[in-house]
DNA sequence: GTCTATATGTTGATAGAC
DNA sequence: GTCTATCAACATATAGAC
């Protein structure tokens, strides 16, 4: 039996091959067909109304793939709400992080376009989709499962950006006042990304950000004034 | 035992007990408890993730009853629906019909508040269960299912208000703002209804009518002045 | 890494006695 | 009206071959 030889390419760190994923091609296309099967299903038929098997067929893959790279359907509804909220949350405190960075005070209006803008974002089209799949994600089944991540990947932001309120409107303005018409900012936002069935006999909203993101800071920003102003004139 | 009244004699308009149905007091005490549990736990799991089975156990009553009773478990969820949503839509009717019959043209703010009211009514108690369990499921599974109910229910309410939240912004401004700020009020209507999973580090907000409905108006009020005053800045 | 085959449990719905 | 018993279908998860 040959002994092994210490070859420079075998030095370590020379070619540490998988640090934390992509571990061969076809492997990555497996994950990610998987997790585009299952964002459009569980997107319209509920995670409980989703079986494992559908995905997978779906996907073109088979049902234990699933289990090898995700660990089962948890792991993949997990996987999937993670790829899509990451990128919103990075990008809402990358702008916050410009604003405060510059040197005036943030105005209300700013502070809410920071959180609202990447919440639109990754372009019109693609944006329809993954919004629509978030925001009922969000408010669907199974809270046991998805309220943990919900609270580890907003826990820090929806901190932060309560601070930049409180810090954008008048002095004196109670917190709790504060958290509560952020809340409805949040259900503003959810509400025109199209996550609900539809509701009205009118014909739905075009998700295109140019024209939402200016209003929903417009309603808001004047919303949260409002709960300011009559809460000093007490 | 207290029976229910044995006269056969109606008042009209004097208090129409039971509307439509009464097969036997045994049968509708039976529906009514398959009707609570399954709002319990359609709320807390979602349609898909309740088995009709754990209903009907919770509710201490066989499968089969609720087949009998309604037709299987979608006809279980409508019912469900169709109690709580009810009184909410004709609460809403009622208030605006009495705000239109007045001389005065109502104010922006008193529309909202015939639209806000009936939604956390109920008592302070009961309207948080209520409230959660109907937000939880409009915005939930499965849509083919609840959006004909809910246009049902919601269809001319809807039109009604938007009707009357037009006459009371300022004139010209274009129905189709104020049906994007309409959605903007539902939303932040529905997130304070506490349907959620919890999102934020912060406590959560008790569910009491008269504190929740005056900060609502406000901020919705100032909100969607605030979209008719930039469009006709324009 | 990916597959087939299978273990094990649950589902919604129904038939028929009472 | 309500029950027990039972159905066929489908669920997730795993074991083991390749």
């Amino acid at each position: 039996m040959p002994r092994s030889q210490p070859r420079p390419e075998e030095l370590p760190g020379a070619l540490p091959p998988v640090p934390s994923e992509h571990p061969s091609p076809s492997a990555r296309s497996t994950k990610e067909s998987l997790l585009d099967a299952a964002e459009r299903l569980f997107a319209a038929r509920g995670f409980e109304g989703t079986s494992l098997r559908a995905v997978t067929q779906a996907a073109g893959q088979s049902v234990s793939a699933a289990h090898y790279h995700f660990g089962g359907k948890r792991g993949l509804l997990r996987a999937t709400l993670e790829r899509r909220l990451r990128p919103v949350v990075e990008g809402r405190l990358r702008m916050l992080d410009a604003l405060e960075a510059r040197g005036t005070a943030p105005r209300v209006e700013e502070v809410l376009e920071a959180f609202l803008r990447p919440t639109f974002g990754g372009g019109a089209e693609a944006a329809g989709a993954r919004a629509r799949f978030v925001a009922a994600r969000l408010f669907s089944d199974p809270p046991e499962l998805v309220g943990p991540l919900i609270r580890e990947l907003f826990g820090e932001v929806h901190r932060r950006f309560l601070d930049a309120l409180e810090a954008a409107l008048p002095p004196g303005t109670a917190r709790r006042e504060i958290e509560l018409g952020f809340r409805m900012v949040v259900g503003a936002t959810v509400q025109l990304l199209g996550a609900q069935p539809p509701r009205e006999g009118t014909e739905p909203w075009p998700a295109v950000p140019e024209e939402l993101v200016p209003r929903l800071v417009r309603f808001t920003a004047a919303g949260l004034r409002a709960l300011a102003a009559a809460e000093q004139a007490r």
